[in-house]
DNA sequence: CCTGGTCTCTGACATGGGTCAGACATCGGG
DNA sequence: CCCGATGTCTGACCCATGTCAGAGACCAGG
């Protein structure tokens, strides 16, 4: 089965015809698709301006602060500035100052501003509307759904899992996610202060380590490793933004987090599950991983998992 | 059935959910995927001339005359020009004079540019490599399929049928191959010479009317509308590039016939086969033709059918 | 040989995207 | 209140892309 030889080669060498698959494909979408759309889309005007102004409207109304802007849309603050006027000039957005801190400036849409964000958005829309159009039915349902296919994938493959300071607040927040979902999962709710603590110190080196995944800088699923008290390397804290599901992210984090136990010596993983969490406890099976006698006192769990690690 | 429903209704509305997903899927790919390839692919080399290397490499060695690099890539001829001294300061390319025709210049690769193309060349596959590498086996097969799908589905919509004259040279080059095809499939050959002769002056208005089907500028199927002698339209010279086929441009070819069919008047649509050509029979039946009894004497055909236009 | 047309090149120019350094206002902490 | 850090803006640049007009070489046909 695929998934098998997938844990047994891990990344074998990428056959060429995909190779040229994916060249084709792309040469398709950017040059023919593409080619109408940036151009065509900014319409008279340059297109910095019209992504900026895209931007500026996307942020929930209230304004977006430049310094956020900047940071978005990765830009050299000089070049930002004057794009805003440019938009000023035209009347389009209204730059004034943040009331909690009067360095940073808030740029918001005007009327005018809003009414032609609207009639990008509309072209935008007609040119999705021209590429299904011509198509019948059955092929634009087809269409849709290897679109679809595609997008995720490709989401899929621009998962990138780095160690990241427990304290972190992008690492807090996916803890903080960990928690309020299985607060609903659990029959009996989740209170962490019940559960076997695990303190940040746990989940840094040389203690432990905090794998977080991201796509394009967005943390979508985070692990801790803890590698004391015993000599077993425990995994805990695993969890998947429910937006990220069905990508393998999981499985990435679970096979991310067997270097630092190797390479502290552990001679297995092992991890605790509670018994609402099926998808985890499949993930868990296939990864390699048996169930084992109960090795610890975690209120909320009902199966121990463990898997050998060679060295 | 879904052909049943796509002939019946032709184009609805495109729903939004299309739409939604056409742009969320154009914005991954552009923008997730993009903005790796053209400046990473390029290097320190501005884009236009790293284009400009690639279609001179493209051109099957002996050189490319400029005339067809500017209409190749659509470039000014002044740019093109400054484009060309870059790449022959750099000694990539060596311009020299065609021997045809002295007002023509012809570029081709020096060694240091063809090797210069291969670096871009891998580096181009290293990208497709790096999309597909973090995918497990059944992911990136998965993707492959589904990346086969979207560019063929893009293709198909991008086929523009349009009216041409007979003896346009693309109009020659598709009659020729469709002899040709002809050829090698009917049982006992064929001469045109003994088919019922079609001259060119009978494919066009008011006598009928000759439509290409055309990818991106590129001639990929055509049909002949005969409007005389009989009151019924008779549809004559139905090809399909074998490259194209499965896109549905065979049954937008016999869609298109129908408008000037109906503007000229007819009662009917009519046209006799081989019975070779099991597909073409096939596709008339679906396009709701019936068979009807011999109504000419063209002695390739085994089969003659009908389709009533409704006025 | 002349003429009109074709092909390429050069110079002049405009614009958009992007970088850099410094000016200036403001903030937070000692 | 001072100081270093932060956020924004301005001015001065650079380069790639692209457009336009005209010059010069060459071609084919009369």
């Amino acid at each position: 089965m695929a998934t098998v030889d997938a844990a047994a080669t891990d990344l074998p060498d990428v056959d060429s015809g995909a190779v040229e698959q994916v060249r084709r494909f792309h040469r398709i979408v950017t040059q023919r698709v593409g080619a109408l759309d940036d151009r065509y889309l900014a319409r008279d005007r340059p297109l910095g301006q019209a992504r900026l102004l895209w931007e500026i409207g996307a942020g929930a109304d209230g304004g977006v602060a430049i310094r956020d802007l900047r940071a978005r849309l990765d830009l050299d603050s000089g070049y930002l500035s004057r794009l805003l006027r440019a938009l000023e000039a035209d009347d389009l957005v209204a730059v004034g100052p943040s009331e909690a801190d009067r360095r940073v400036r808030v740029a918001r849409l005007t009327d005018r501003g809003r009414t032609e964000r609207a009639v990008l958005d509309e072209r935008s829309d007609a040119l999705a509307r021209s590429l299904v159009e011509p198509l019948r039915p059955d092929q634009r349902r087809r269409l849709v759904t290897a679109m679809g296919e595609v997008e995720r994938l490709i989401t899929a493959a621009l998962v990138a899992v780095a160690p990241v300071d427990p304290e972190d607040p992008a690492a807090q927040r996916c803890l903080q996610r960990y928690a309020a979902e299985l607060a609903t999962r659990f029959e009996d709710g989740f209170d962490t202060g019940r559960s076997r603590p695990v303190d940040p110190a746990g989940m840094r080196p040389p203690e432990g380590t905090f794998l977080l995944a991201r796509v394009h800088g967005e943390a979508v699923g985070c692990v801790a490793l803890r590698l004391r008290p015993g000599p077993e390397a425990e995994v805990k804290r695993m969890w998947v933004d429910p937006a990220a599901r069905g990508l393998g992210v999981a499985r990435r984090l679970l096979d991310a987090v067997e270097a630092p136990a190797r390479a502290a010596g552990a001679p297995a993983l092992r991890l605790d599950t509670n018994r609402t969490l099926v998808e985890a406890i499949a993930l868990y099976r296939s990864a390699g991983f048996v169930e084992v006698p109960a090795f610890n006192d975690e209120p909320y769990a009902h199966h121990w998992f463990e898997k050998r690690l060679e060295h």
